[in-house]
RNA sequence: GGGUCGGUGCCCGAGCGGACAAAGGGAGCAGACUGUAAAUCUGCCGGCUACGCCUACGAAGGUUCGAAUCCUUCCCGGCCCA
């Protein structure tokens, strides 16, 4: 892989790297390399992805690799980036969250086969199993002697903290670095692990992590950072109105993950796909062309989506997610069989309501859409209405006195209640 | 512990006895335009059995015909002093 750095720097992926002579050392003998996940949620989100897909970019290239899941760094908590002081997560959290991105990871990253010398191949570990026997005096004394507190408050997370006396960093923050860099000074003496990568908040943990094998080892180490994403607008990448893009489907399904980078602007979507996806520079070129010459076809951001949707959901996943925004922006639902009409609506919020409601005419649009969640009050609904943004079965409704009824009915059980452009519900008619 | 300034709707932030469901901004929502994009424009943005009514300006009381606005106590936060 004489030239994986190259593409990595063509990609857009390379931030920073702790020496250039990197470039050569990961065209050379397959080298062992790490990344960090802490357990701060039971699931990551798409925020995460990028550095998931620079470690598999790392092992398809040949290099072994390993994904450390922070179980024991999760207890501590990060004083990167955050303006205060953390709250500590309970334990029984951080061991369930940790569970659970252990499990996502699993199916993120290739684990089959043999973690060979020749081979690149991924492991995934917990740090809790050599952080947690560590003992204070034997820490301090072996780890903590290393480090100057002069340079630890040095580091632009910790200085922050440091300007403002008000919000202060406890000791207990302010030792996870030297967590992290002992992480890697294991990694090292277990695996032979002489590569860092994470995100740019991350580069002052890496260094120190290097600097302790120097010192430690007199062996070196290397670091590298990714770019920390931005949305067109230069807003944190992953969040939207509703909140975090998980790749957890019970907290973002499958369908929404899709939509998510569907609706990627045109201005990013070429870094999109350098970033998360594997099509090739070339194909992504062709894409960039297609999104400006004809950019109503979304070429790019399709294939950005079907291809991060695979990734992270399979394809299965994807193809269902592809024929529900087929049907639901451009179909005629009532001419939907059923089957199709549940599965296209599997992904959309769904909600009940009794027969006689319907069979009696007794329930009024404005209640349905508070009960399918599509608005948080009856006043709320008939505003929409009244802006014409509500939808019975695809119909624009324009009375917000009308009542659901049997007409409504598809199949003589569903109504699909939509808002806006965007937001759907099925409701099911029961018994 | 003392002093002082402050706590207003999702957020920021005006208001300092009636014209206040509360200026302005941001976020958000809907519509138009369009490409499920961006930008722009328009409307909305506490609730309700809706030209009216109810609940709201940290909490509880009080003064007043009338309070987010004044008084008392309490709770919480910033800053300064010990």
């Amino acid at each position: 892989m004489a030239d994986l750095f190259e593409d990595l720097e063509l990609r857009g992926l390379v931030h920073q790297v702790s020496d250039p002579d990197l470039a050569r050392a990961l065209s050379g003998e397959p080298l062992t390399a790490y990344v960090g996940f802490d357990p701060t949620a039971d699931s990551l989100h798409v925020g995460h992805l990028l550095q998931v897909c620079l470690v598999r970019r790392l092992a398809r290239a040949g290099h072994r690799t390993l994904v450390v899941v922070g179980g024991a760094t999760g207890l501590i908590g990060d004083p990167g980036g955050k303006a205060e002081e953390r709250a500590l997560l309970a334990e029984e959290c951080v061991v369930e969250n940790a569970a659970a991105v252990r499990r996502q990871l699993e199916t993120l990253v290739d684990l089959d086969g043999e973690w060979g010398a020749s081979s690149g191949r991924t492991l995934l570990l917990d740090n809790i199993s050599w952080l947690s026997s560590l003992t204070a005096v034997g820490f301090l004394r072996d780890v903590g002697k290393h480090f100057s507190v002069n340079q630890m408050i040095a580091k632009e997370s910790v200085r922050e903290r440091l300007l403002r006396p008000e919000r202060g960093i406890s000791f207990t923050e302010l030792s996870y670095m030297l967590l992290q860099a002992y992480d890697f000074l294991h990694l090292f003496d277990t695996y032979g692990c002489r590569l860092q990568v994470g995100a740019s908040d991350q580069w002052g943990n890496i260094t120190m992590g290097i600097d302790l094998i120097r010192k430690l080892r007199g062996e070196r180490a290397w670091g590298m950072t990714t770019p920390l994403v931005l949305k067109a607008d230069g807003v944190k990448f992953g969040k939207t109105e509703h909140g975090t893009v998980w790749l957890d489907r019970n907290r973002t399904s499958p369908y929404q993950l899709y939509q998510f980078f569907l609706r990627s602007d045109d201005s990013v979507v070429g870094k999109y796909l350098r970033y998360f996806t594997s099509l090739s520079l070339e194909e992504i070129e062709e894409l960039d062309t297609a999104c400006a010459s004809r950019p109503e076809r979304r070429e790019a951001q399709r294939a950005l989506a079907r291809s991060v949707c695979t990734l992270v959901h399979g394809k299965g996943e994807t193809d269902a997610a592809e024929r529900a925004a087929a049907a639901l922006f451009s179909g005629e639902l009532a001419g939907l069989d059923e089957v199709t009409l549940l599965d296209v609506l599997s992904d959309a919020p769904s909600a009940r309501i009794g027969r006689e409601q319907v069979v009696t005419s007794k329930l009024g649009i404005l209640d349905a859409l508070v009960q399918a969640g599509l608005a948080r009050s009856r006043s709320d609904a008939r505003r929409t209405l009244l802006q014409g943004g509500v939808y019975v079965n695809n119909r624009r409704q324009e009375d917000p006195e009308r009542f659901l009824g049997p007409a409504d009915l598809i199949h003589d059980r569903y109504v699909v209640l939509r808002k806006g452009k965007k937001e759907q519900c099925l409701v099911q008619v029961g018994d």
